[in-house]
DNA sequence: CCCATTGCTGACTCTTGGTCATTCAGTGAC
DNA sequence: GTCACTGAATGACCAAGAGTCAGCAATGGG
């Protein structure tokens, strides 16, 4: 009886076609200026059904978010099985993120705007709390692939730091965290004006930062 | 004839009667859950005068956003006339902001996520660039009150590095602009877990963090 | 061939941002 | 005192978009 398994994988057919439509449309103007109506036509579906997939916007711009972190932790994985000091290992990482959200700008800010947004959600409704679990499992995950990459850095002699990995590593995660929202807001001119006056870009400054963070001479 | 005088005096008032409405209503409900309606209700006004006074809601929030920044500049402005080391400046300052956000983090939350969302505006219409413009100003300005402690420091010998002041001002910002993040969306259990079990709190990672930065033996 | 189940639909409701014709209050001239 | 004028304030109205649901269609099991 085949029907069951033909059917499941129709059901997951159609999410993706949801999908798929979603991240087109955020790439082409943004999540919030795309509508339900528009998610639907571009999938070739109606509104209704679209609610049949997910809960409400809000659910579904999660789902696109769970996407792009998986994208982000299959480079990281990628890059932590390389054979290099672990100096270059976090240098790596931190240049494919960059990478990363530079070359998908809308999708990377869809992501990290409407993050705020939600909120409200939790409450009076039965809610899928997995997709939002997920999320964070991954960007707890992310997060250890770094300390990982910290690890193999002291033992190898390539980083020098007095901290415990895993607080270097946040400092690391805020530093990236603080960068991407330099990318997504362009303003701040005077801060472009800075990175131009001195000839540098975010990852040759991302570079010149690290060279301070994993060389901690002090004491 | 102080007509003209009273009346400009009125219409202030009647603007921060409004704001002050708003930053209530932020307070207590976050700004998207705010309709123009319930500020309408709360400065005593009708929705309609809203519109006599704001172009439109995201205006309105940039005015707010411009209350917030006005605010933060008084406290950096207060620190800088401090007569310290530069490098106790630069974390006074840090920690300012720190303080800051956190005693008004839901109006710092708002601040923040608004942000992206209005993007569209400037087209279409004559618009008020005044606003946005003020505020990337103020912005400039904390940028710069930065960079004034950093050479402060760098004269008075409490601050090494190699870097030029403005960008080390930015990776200080950057770090900032994490911490921000780190604050508003709570999440990420890794992170507060690791805050745990190294019994830290964000202010003293910061000065962990100073030290590394305004210490650079290297080279 | 017929019923049941499941999936899909799009017309509908409701909320909310934004508009505008109308009302109203203050002002100055006579 | 009164009348015309100005501009500030109003709230009924509109449009857009998120979310709902009664009904329809197709598929499959008997």
């Amino acid at each position: 009886m085949g029907i069951k398994e033909r059917k499941e994988r129709e059901k997951k057919r159609r999410r993706d076609q949801i999908l798929t439509a979603v991240i087109e449309l955020i790439e082409e103007q943004g999540f919030d200026r795309t509508t339900m109506e528009e998610i639907a036509e571009r999938a070739e579906l109606s509104k209704g059904t679209l609610y049949l997939y997910f809960n409400d916007k809000s659910t579904l711009h999660q789902a696109v978010k769970k996407r792009g972190l998986q994208h982000l932790h299959e480079k990281f994985l990628h890059v932590i099985k390389q054979d290099l000091p672990g100096a270059e290992l976090v240098k790596n990482m931190m240049l494919t993120f960059l990478n990363t959200i530079t070359q998908n700008a809308a999708f990377t800010k869809a992501m990290v705007i409407y993050e705020h947004i939600k909120e409200e959600n939790n409450q009076g409704k039965p809610e899928t709390p997995s997709i939002v679990e997920d999320c964070k499992n991954i960007e707890d995950e992310l997060f250890m692939l770094m300390v990982r990459a910290i690890q193999i850095g002291i033992q190898d002699g390539s980083i020098q730091t007095r901290l415990q990995p895993k607080v270097l590593s946040l400092m690391l995660n805020f530093q990236m965290s603080g960068m991407l929202n330099f990318y997504l807001s362009g303003t701040h001119k005077s801060a472009t004006k800075v990175l131009e006056e001195n000839e540098l870009s975010i990852p040759k400054l991302l570079e010149e930062f690290l060279d301070i963070q994993l060389n901690d001479q002090t004491q």
